[in-house]
DNA sequence: CCGAATTAAATTGCGCGCAATCGAATTGTG
DNA sequence: CACAATTCGATTGCGCGCAATTTAATTCGG
């Protein structure tokens, strides 16, 4: 079953045994993989200006709906560990983004704060955020359809 | 759950005009960046086997249908650069699965072919992709519809 | 021809992203 | 209470991914 159309130059056998992988721009995972990068490539020079990384950027996303969370807690919004996690909030805090503190009642946690610096970012995000769907150049059905199955394929592939 | 203490919004009222950014989870780019770290959490145990990271595995994609490329040429087909490149194919030298020489004609180019180490590969490529396949728990409709949207939004971010 | 502009890779520096491991704190069990 | 198991975060090591710069080869203009 192919996903796209038959591409031009590479030609098939009948199958054998097992079948020889299919080529480049008809799997999904590399049109995911390409498209992330597309994405992250448009974000970083709307982002640079704000003295953020994306990865820096969903952080506050979190942050600015829930303010105050745990290290794991932000991980498990964004599927990341404090192998990574751990680093990144150490530069915005450095940055005055954020603090972080052991909580006093279990001191394994450590919580994440906005700092007002933090805070006032939230009121240049939007602009970045409607630069980025006027770039995509989708209409908000089609974005919304992508959406969902991108959420979907995701929740899928972690129980896995 | 904490109690909400109602937040200093000075800057909502700064700029009434923009709106507040969307929440994390209703985010296209997240959708897309989540979904690819989780694809790459499937092929990685699947592509340890070989001895294969994944954009490692891309590469090989490239070179089964076309062997004997340039940096250039995989840098344009994967959507990276040699920065990415160059170290990517010398572990890959290193391991014997891929050959770097400059070409004869013009010694600015270093062409990038397959060992038959590399190309026997090949084989067991098409397990990893069945399996991957089973785990996204997609139909073949709604891969090809992702598929093809994600290429549309790819390629509509790379003009701009 | 010769020098300037262009092109292709390599290099450097930095920030993820994750597996593996560690140490400290907490919880569970007898 | 003791003590093993669990949880959380930090740390280490490695491989991307990319901007910026460098070096070498080629092409172009005069």
């Amino acid at each position: 079953m192919r996903i796209a159309e038959k591409p031009p130059t590479v030609t098939d056998a009948a199958s054998p045994c097992l079948p020889p992988p299919l080529p480049l721009d008809d799997q999904l995972c590399f049109a995911i993989y390409s498209a992330a990068h597309a994405m992250n490539r448009v974000y970083k020079p709307l982002l640079e200006p704000l003295g953020l990384t994306y990865p820096q950027y969903l952080v506050l996303l979190v942050l600015w709906q829930t303010d105050d969370v745990t290290v794991k807690d932000l991980g498990s919004r964004l599927f990341l560990d404090s192998g990574t996690l751990t680093p990144l909030l150490k530069r915005m805090e450095a940055a005055g983004l954020v603090t972080r503190r052991r909580d006093t009642a279990d001191e394994r946690l450590v919580r994440v704060t906005l700092t007002p610096d933090g805070r006032a970012l939230r009121d240049r995000a939007g602009a970045v955020q409607q630069a980025v769907g006027c770039a995509s150049g989708l209409d908000a059905a089609a974005m919304g359809a992508l959406h969902r199955a991108l959420t979907e394929l995701r929740d899928g592939l972690k129980g896995t």
